[in-house]
DNA sequence: TTGAACCGTAAGACATGACTTACGGTAAGT
DNA sequence: ACTTACCGTAAGTCATGTCTTACGGTTCAA
């Protein structure tokens, strides 16, 4: 809940989303990301620090390369507070429009 | 898609993440929503053009007051953003240790 | 063991953002 | 008409975040 809520500051910055979204299609290294991007090499290592503290991401070593892949746990969670909410929203909505129809007819 | 995008930036903020569960409940003017939180009403003003601005609320005059409102579109078209971002990772993720797998048994 | 490749972190410049108080504007009640 | 209530915006302060360059550490190859 607050773990998955911080997964929202992890994505707000756009030069981050795109080291995430590029993340999305497969795993990669640092320097491949950075290479894509119109930031230094140390920026995207900034970036992925932030989306791993948030549970977005995952690192493992290989040789002197570090890969970074997308961690569906952390991504289930924002989906898993993102459902909640649009389940609660959802219906105070549409009480919301069921009490301004009756008090169309029935006005206080 | 670079809609619902910018929603992550409108939910980053904590504050504003609050003012927006709170209208998840129900509709309520900037004043109530102001004296539940421990930010000047100012504060929860400009928060909530953020939000509207970002597809995520909507607001209505009534009286001196304004009321504001969840805008199921925009939380819809988030959600929509995440579900095919979850889908086309998750996809990549089972490749991924599928891969892993083959390469146990038949390294290159 | 020397060299090259790859990476994370520190330090600092710079922009962005969140908050406050002060002000003006509109709508309802007396 | 006047007061009260409620709101949005402007101006300014202060914290936060993003980027760069510089540096040191680790791994593989020659």
């Amino acid at each position: 809940m607050s773990y998955g809520s911080s997964a929202f500051a992890a994505l707000a910055d756009p030069t981050r989303r795109q080291v995430f979204e590029r993340l999305g299609v497969g795993p990669a290294a640092v320097g491949e990301i950075a290479s894509g991007l119109p930031v230094s090499r140390p920026a995207v290592s900034q970036h992925l620090k932030v989306l791993k503290e948030a549970g977005l991401v995952t690192d493992r070593p290989d040789g002197t390369r570090r890969v970074y892949q997308i961690d569906p746990k952390g991504l289930g969670a924002l989906r898993a507070w993102l459902d909640q909410f649009w389940a609660v929203a959802l219906d105070a909505y549409a009480q919301e429009v069921e009490r301004q129809v009756t008090e169309q007819k029935d006005p206080p």
